[in-house]
DNA sequence: ACATTAAGTGATT
DNA sequence: AATCACTTAATGT
């Protein structure tokens, strides 16, 4: 386990610019560390949460899930954000409405809840990152409807394939058809014919379990 | 060599 | 665009 000092250090780096000093000490030495591996799952529907994540290093896909087990992805976060949605499943003692999935291993920093209520009142620069959060996820759930809406599944792969890579830093997407069928809420031979029909393009480049990206 | 899993294909709705 | 039923290819034991 990290100690504080070092934690401090990590806040800094990722919030640094955001939020006061004195905050962020206070911050550190609250601090629970989770590092979580490729596929985790953080957050899951029905959870009850009495810590607030915020990602440090990584990143997280968060999924809307039904009953069913049927996915679908809303957006992801980076490093240096949260889901400001979680802490309205902590204040108000609701159950968490989204799944939380690590996309590959990552570093999160937990917060209580009650700290985080506090800090509301307290920093105005706490304040301010909270409300952006907010602003950034609505503005990101509005872009997936915006896809589910309005664009054919051919377009919204594509983008989920580009998204992939910027957020991976790769152009190499390790997934089988599978999962990618799962995240875009189609099945598995819809998928493979497409990305077969991206390969026959010249867009991409198909191999098990790998995606070569050629042109972004 | 055999079993398992991923990916490809044609036909049907 | 989804589903079924089947084939082929790649990988693990």
């Amino acid at each position: 386990m990290l100690r504080s000092e070092s934690k401090l250090k990590i806040l800094q780096s990722q919030l640094g610019y955001i939020l006061e000093a004195e905050l962020l000490e206070e911050m550190a030495s609250v601090a629970k560390v989770r590092e979580t591996n490729t596929d985790e799952v953080v957050v899951n529907v029905g959870d009850h949460l009495l810590m607030i994540p915020i990602v440090i290093e990584g990143s997280v896909k968060i999924s809307r899930e039904n009953p069913n087990g049927d996915e679908i992805l809303l957006y992801y976060i980076e490093g240096g954000d949260t889901c400001a949605m979680s802490l309205q499943c902590c204040t108000r003692k609701i159950d968490s409405q989204i799944k939380a999935t690590s996309m590959e291993p990552s570093l999160l920093l937990m917060f209580p809840s009650q700290y985080m209520e506090r800090w509301l009142n307290d920093y105005k620069s706490w304040r301010e990152f909270i409300l952006n959060s907010y602003h950034s996820r609505m503005l990101e759930l509005m872009e997936a409807i915006d896809a589910i809406a309005f664009m054919n599944l051919d377009q919204r792969l594509l983008k989920y394939l580009s998204d992939q890579a910027k957020l991976l830093g790769s152009l190499e997407i390790h997934l089988t058809h599978q999962k990618i069928a799962d995240d875009l809420h189609s099945s598995r031979v819809v998928i493979s014919r497409l990305l077969k029909q991206l390969e026959n393009k010249g867009e991409i480049k198909l191999f098990r379990n790998k995606i070569l990206l050629q042109n972004f």
